[in-house]
DNA sequence: CCGGGCGGTCACATAGTTGTAACATTCTTG
DNA sequence: CAAGAATGTTACAACTATGTGACCGCCCGG
């Protein structure tokens, strides 16, 4: 599924505690301890969905979702923020800061995943959706099976990964490096040339079938996946 | 993205280290002790943010500030004071000196390039923006592509960073030498004519596509994107 | 144990890109 | 107007990034 969520919480306990839950759910996590760290974290990858504690150290997390609404680049990353019990006004301005959802604490880490599910299903559909089509190109996630029309295209998990990635992230550019972290995972050591090669096979199967150009090269930056010629 | 910031602090020690610890961010860095070196830089080459250091042999960092918000030239370039631990931010902001933000001494390297982007995306949105657009042409930074209406502009990648220069800094001239340091990279040498056969070169792709005028000729200065005829 | 699919790497082919020099043109200045 | 300087334009050869086919080792089911 490689959904990517991004952790701002600065009490290690927690952290610890709602990583290993969601990591168990099958998500990538990545951890950020304050604002600063996340923009770091952010800088290398751009999170699927962001969690975000109302109280941090420095920048508090009211004020950074709302930086974070504000920036081009993570207008559009869903933010669910992590409050403590209490107040109406807390959970008023947590949506007024431009928060999706909010969880109040303690929470178990079933709640915590219906809502993340529950907001990646609404505010990013495209990431969780169980059949993804473009063009006549169908991806079904939940019958691991790529079709176009009634044929079906004929790859290996790798190539499915990577078509998968590719289409809940299109008209964006990802380098070797990016897609290395993003569907072999960020753990492999490979070269990074391989994926020209899983490029080309992926390209081969979706020619076979009518579809030349959705997997462009960027020269000089990496590959991107996009409708427009 | 070649973002270039003017550190101005008269410490050497610090001069160093948050030059370095910038230079890794990726930003490209200039130098100067005190206001009058400051001001021979700027007019060398206009900064896309200033890092002001409070204390300053000679004009003080507030005063110089201000100086910086009268100038035309300067008025939009976004300011981050630099401040010891103790001169309290109330008290400095008090003196509205019209700095954008600051940062107070110890930082880490981590609080400030994330203080330097933030202030980059509230106060000079255009050089971080993801897509710029101006009069019709789109350059999408996230995908790496420039377009007018549903044309794709095809261009070579010193073509297109060349292009994402200009529209990130439209309106005013830059020499062939500027434009080395900021497109090509400050530790490469080429001729200064090759810039331009690029310009020649993104001039025909642009014109290709009905923007004639855009890119300026200033006779014994240099080139300047204009949209103004 | 064997065979086939799969994934990673390498080596070679190819196509796109880049810097430079040489020549042409335009502008400026006296 | 003429000379010199600055810029426009073209062509090209080196270089770099990418495309592509082949190979080899691994895992897994028969």
């Amino acid at each position: 599924m490689t959904v990517n969520i991004l952790l701002v919480e600065d009490e290690p306990a927690i952290q610890q505690m709602v990583a290993m839950a969601l990591r168990k759910a099958g998500y990538d996590m990545a951890m950020a301890g304050d604002a600063t760290e996340a923009q770091t974290q952010i800088a290398g990858q751009l999170p699927d969905l962001i969690l975000l504690d109302w109280m941090l150290p420095g920048i508090s997390g009211v004020e950074y979702a709302r930086q974070l609404k504000k920036s081009d680049l993570t207008r559009d990353v869903p933010i669910i923020m992590l409050t403590a019990r209490g107040e109406e006004s807390d959970k008023i301005r947590g949506f007024d800061s431009g928060a999706d959802d909010y969880v109040t604490k303690p929470f178990s880490p079933r709640e915590l995943v219906a809502r993340i599910n529950a907001v990646l299903r609404r505010a990013a559909p495209h990431v969780t959706a169980e059949v993804i089509e473009v063009g006549g190109l169908r991806l079904d996630a939940a019958g691991h099976r790529v079709t176009a029309g009634d044929e079906v295209l004929p790859m290996g998990p790798t190539e499915y990964r990577l078509l998968h990635f590719f289409m809940t992230h299109p008209e964006r550019v990802y380098s070797r490096g990016q897609l290395l972290d993003r569907v072999w995972g960020g753990d492999v050591y490979v070269e990074e040339r391989t994926v020209d090669v899983h490029i080309l096979r992926l390209r081969k199967v979706l020619a076979a079938h009518g579809y030349d150009c959705l997997i462009q090269t960027v020269r000089g930056a990496g590959y991107r996946f996009s409708m427009q010629a």
